[in-house]
RNA sequence: GCGCGAUUAGCUCAGUUGGUAGAGCAACCCGUUUACACCGGGAAGGUCGCAGGUUCGAGUCCUGCAUCGCGCACCA
């Protein structure tokens, strides 16, 4: 039928077109100024004394576009502040932009790459101007893809990561930790990047299965194994398991003379049941300065420990004639020495083991002894696990408590140092003599308490440091304006996988700074990943950006592809099928509409017993799928809701509505399905923002305000 | 090695305090009658991983096993 035909709103052209549609309810809605509490309690929307309701969003990497996985992510926060807005509260959620330390640091390092430049060859300062222009820039695309997914955050409050005012919280934060000694100068095995030049943490690393060879070489009276033989130089200590019979007969401490890489050395007898004696011959030589475990012997029966290997991967003076090589090449030739003096006595040509390597560029980590400031986890984490334990902090789903109490049982100092550039400065000094550390916010101090001089850290911090303290900073901390209303947050929506690098940080951090919990909800997403539930990946090739979809099947359809039939914690397949559906969804509401306000007006406002029982069904319904978003049961509720509109409404309720005749009958009707279709568009305009906009302005009703500010339909 | 999760229709997954199995997609049959073919109607499809146990009753609770996935740790 030709849509001039209905005689109804000219915009209504059938199909729902989407993209013509998008970009100007998000215009509207920006204008508003309704994004923003204040104004909504400005203009009489929200009342001033209503419940606050607020959500930091996860800062997206202000250094590239959104993936899928952040489509789901501003989805389920979108949908919670909507709803919690239309519910009357002061809703607030916070957009930010996060500078992303080290991540963004290699996207830059790699396009310096491709220019045949080095971060190596530019002053500190000239990097960081780069960097920090190219962030500005990039950030922009960024928000914009937040914008097409109909995020409604309030960017009048918007943080970016390096915020002057960002920055001088997080270096007082450091001095504070520091004067309340939870904040220490450590010697300690750091995991180091040859290729990125820094130490890196433990979740900063990966372990990838590597086929190497195992040497075995007489050393004294022993045979030793190793697969490092380049690490061997300086060892003097073979250790062994305390109830190995085969080395009974020799004592913790005794010393021996062995004939070594570069001549004879004397070497000790260290006893030690960290040993496994069934790996190889069941004795080994140590390296504390590149080995964690040979590390924590060296500690526990304090032994030397000596450098071999310096930070650009090549061998120090006590290699000897190897001086100067890099290891990757040293390895064969050292073998071959010892092998010539008759010391190799065997190899093991495919060994199997795991290597840490960089999450990034995959080099292999180097541990190495270095100066590094740590916080002191211990007492800290008490606190995080005592507020979690008495149920201030609620996860959802629920077995996440478990992950997040195992990770504050058995945490370890924390590495917060980062020897890159593009990140917040450690105000620090540290002395060149006796390498004492001290916090120096003002810049002022120049002396050691040992007379040497103080030089200033040219670290920076570990961006979880920073990001730890979120959910105060982006309300603006110090300043409590905000914090006093917004603070603690209701829910911390974020992707499962921050469980332990992200969650329980912000933990700590409000309760250290503020003696609050940071949120008292935690909702954990799972990864999106392909139609065949592969993980999305730029090698693989099967990476989909949400604004390629949104472009074909339109925001809304996107929103709930990704959130029907996704419970929280669990992995996602998104399939074009799927979303296609969705879309389809929004042209039959689309098409409800139209068919519904070409039927004729009613006669007056009267609704028979037969209707009413339609409108009761449906107002519980509308209770239930309430409940359901309370309890952020968000894929049951759309589910319900989609299940109503389409299959009760479209195809029995309005088909059988075409069969009456009687006028007080039709009237009687036609009163019922515009109560449900307005209402029906009210509750779906969380999950399907733009196409219920749209409608709501077109549709006949009472309230003339913006959808985004209506009232949420209640019984 | 330690921990977590999963196992339900061909596929992707729901199933909220235990009460005779659900959705979407795909496949099958039929159908253009006042919105919508981006549609409607209909039918089909499951010993709910395996084995025990608790219970009047178990997909749901308990124990064990198997398979898959994920995380953490890691061998010189």
């Amino acid at each position: 039928m030709n849509p001039k035909d209905i005689n109804i709103d000219p915009k209504l052209l059938s199909p729902y077109n989407p993209a013509e549609t998008e970009a100007r309810i998000y215009k509207i809605w920006e204008d508003s100024g309704f994004f923003n509490p204040d104004v909504c309690i400005e203009k009489g929307v929200t009342n001033a004394d209503a419940k606050p309701f607020t959500i930091i969003m996860p800062p997206p990497n202000a250094n590239g576009r959104l993936h899928a996985g952040h489509g789901l992510v501003m989805t389920l926060q979108d949908i919670m502040t909507r709803y919690h807005r239309m519910k009357g509260e002061k809703a607030l959620w916070v957009p930010g932009a996060d500078h992303a330390g080290f991540e963004t640091q290699i996207v830059y390092e790699r396009k310096l790459e491709k220019e045949g430049r080095s971060r190596f060859d530019m002053s500190p300062e000239d990097l960081y101007k780069e960097i920090y222009n190219f962030t500005i820039e990039s950030k922009q695309f960024m928000e914009a893809d937040v914008r097409r997914i109909g995020a409604s955050c309030d960017w009048s409050r918007e943080k970016f990561t390096l915020d002057p005012t960002v920055v001088k919280t997080v270096q007082q934060t450091f001095d504070k930790m520091f004067k309340d000694d939870l904040i220490y100068r450590g010697d300690r095995i750091v995991n180091w990047c040859a290729k990125h030049q820094t130490s890196l943490s433990d979740l900063e690393t990966e372990f990838k299965e590597k086929a190497d060879k195992f040497y075995y070489f007489e050393y004294g009276p022993f045979t030793i194994g190793t697969a490092r033989p380049e690490t061997k130089f300086g060892d003097k200590y073979v250790v062994m398991h305390p109830d190995d019979k085969r080395y009974a007969q020799y004592r913790h401490g005794d010393k021996f003379t062995a004939e070594w890489i570069n001549g004879p050395i004397e070497a000790t007898i260290i006893k030690d049941d960290s040993i496994d004696m069934e790996f190889g011959t069941g004795v080994m030589t140590i390296t504390p300065w590149h080995s964690n475990v040979d590390f924590d012997i060296a500690i526990k029966h304090n032994l030397d420990k000596e450098q071999i290997i310096d930070f650009k991967g090549k061998l120090l003076p006590i290699a000897g004639e190897f001086e100067g090589q890099h290891i990757s090449k040293a390895r064969a030739l050292i073998v071959e020495k010892l092998d010539k003096k008759g010391l190799l006595v065997k190899v093991d040509e495919a060994y199997k083991h795991n290597v840490k390597v960089c999450y990034k560029c995959e080099t292999v980590i180097e541990p190495q002894i270095k100066d590094q400031w740590f916080v002191k986890m211990a007492p800290l984490a008490k606190r995080a696990l005592e507020v979690v334990e008495a149920g201030k902090i609620k996860f959802y789903p629920s077995n996440y408590e478990k992950i997040f109490k195992y990770w504050m049982e058995n945490t370890i100092d924390w590495n917060i140092s980062r020897q890159i550039i593009w990140g917040i400065p450690i105000p620090a000094k540290i002395c060149e003599k006796c390498k004492k550390g001290y916090s120096d916010l003002e810049d002022t101090l120049t002396t050691c308490e040992c007379g040497g001089n103080l030089k200033k850290d040219t670290d920076t911090f570990d961006t979880w440091f920073s990001s730890g303290q979120w959910t105060l900073l982006a309300l603006g901390y110090p300043d409590l304006k905000d914090v006093n209303i917004y603070h603690p947050t209701s829910v911390m929506e974020t992707g499962a996988d921050l469980i332990f690098k992200w969650i329980p940080r912000m933990v700590i951090f409000a309760l250290y700074l503020k003696d609050e919990i940071a949120f008292k909800d935690v909702y954990l997403n799972g990864m999106v990943n392909d139609e065949k539930n592969q993980k999305m990946s730029k090698s693989k090739g099967n990476v989909i950006s949400p604004v390629e979809l949104i472009d074909v099947y339109g925001a809304d359809a996107l929103r709930m592809a990704l959130v029907v039939g996704n419970t929280p914690g669990t992995d996602l397949a998104l399939s074009k099928d799927k979303i296609k559906g969705y879309k389809n969804f929004a042209n039959k509401i689309w098409n409800i509409t139209r068919f519904v306000l070409s039927n004729p007006e009613p006669i007056n406002n009267e609704i028979n017993d037969t209707d009413k029982k339609l409108i009761e069904e449906f107002d519980l319904l509308i209770a239930d799928y309430t409940k359901d978003i309370e309890e952020y049961r968000l894929y049951m509720a759309a589910e319900k809701i989609y299940h109503y509109v389409w299959h009760r409404f479209a195809d029995e309720i309005l088909e059988e509505s075409k069969l009456v005749e009687d006028a007080n009958a039709k009237s009687s009707r036609q009163n019922t399905l515009l109560y449900i279709l307005e209402n029906f568009i009210k509750a779906l305009h969380p999950f399907m923002p733009f196409l219920t906009e749209e409608l709501w302005s077109i549709i006949l009703r009472s309230d003339k305000q913006l959808l985004l500010v209506s009232a949420w339909p209640k019984k």
